[in-house]
DNA sequence: CCTTATTTTAGAAATAATTTTATATTATTT
DNA sequence: AAATAATATAAAATTATTTCTAAAATAAGG
């Protein structure tokens, strides 16, 4: 299926979306599958990563490839920056506003076409910063 | 093993660092360890993983986690930004000037402790641009 | 050197995350 | 309602990486 395509409104898609909508930590599917398993025990992994797949595909939902080995899921997909805890793993949106002109600058140092650019900052969460053992 | 212990000299070691350090492609662990296996054909890929992620932790290379499944290796050291080929998958670097002051101008949008960022592109290589089939 | 302690290796097996496949179920079109 | 197409489930397969163990290499002290 490529982009643009229609999905079907199936339940398993429309929980996995308001799941994904709730909340803003940006969960692994892993996670959602836990999340939406609540409201749909009989749904499959494999039916989460699907669906997280085509939804990501169809420019419903972003899938962050932030740093650690999991991918992670993010309900909104305007395009917005991340930031991601050194310790535990969390990411949190950051709300910096959008650096448009390094696109137009980094056209000067490559012959690549660039499409997009994604800034992505690491550190230590509110909940980390004193016992920041190192990693 | 931590951060700046040192490690022994050995021949599967100094072979990995020499060629990591001869090209510019950003190997993969398994590209790796297809290019040593030709000067160490008993060298095995659980070595070649491990002293990667030694190394790295050593600062002597980088492990870089730009998007894909895989993570590549990079023998230069010091900062630099990257950019992606969407269709091949190929990393290049873009030796865009660092842009320090946007952790400074994060601080004002997180309560994270930010001690790093990394600003990755990605477009289609030279080689790619005329079939840019999608992705 | 020679002995002992420590680190590192190869090779195999284990694990984790994700993807694919085969079959069943459900929805849409005719 | 029958035929067709899309989607779901469950299990198996795949991919990347890590872990384990015994053997080999290296370092350090006498």
């Amino acid at each position: 299926m490529s982009l643009g395509t229609t999905l079907r409104v199936t339940k398993q898609r429309q929980v996995l979306l308001d799941e994904l909508s709730k909340v803003r930590t940006h969960p692994t599917a892993d996670e959602l599958y836990q999340m939406v398993r609540k409201r749909l025990p009989r749904i499959s992994l494999g039916t989460v990563y699907r669906n997280l797949e085509l939804m990501a595909e169809n420019g419903m939902i972003q899938k962050l490839e932030v740093g650690g080995t999991q991918k992670r899921f993010d309900g909104n997909a305007a395009p917005h920056y991340h930031i991601r805890c050194q310790k535990c793993g969390r990411v949190d949106d950051l709300s910096l506003p959008l650096a448009h002109d390094v696109e137009r600058q980094a056209r000067e140092y490559t012959d690549f076409t660039i499409l997009r650019h994604n800034l992505e900052f690491s550190g230590f969460c509110p909940d980390c910063q004193e016992s920041k053992g190192r990693r």
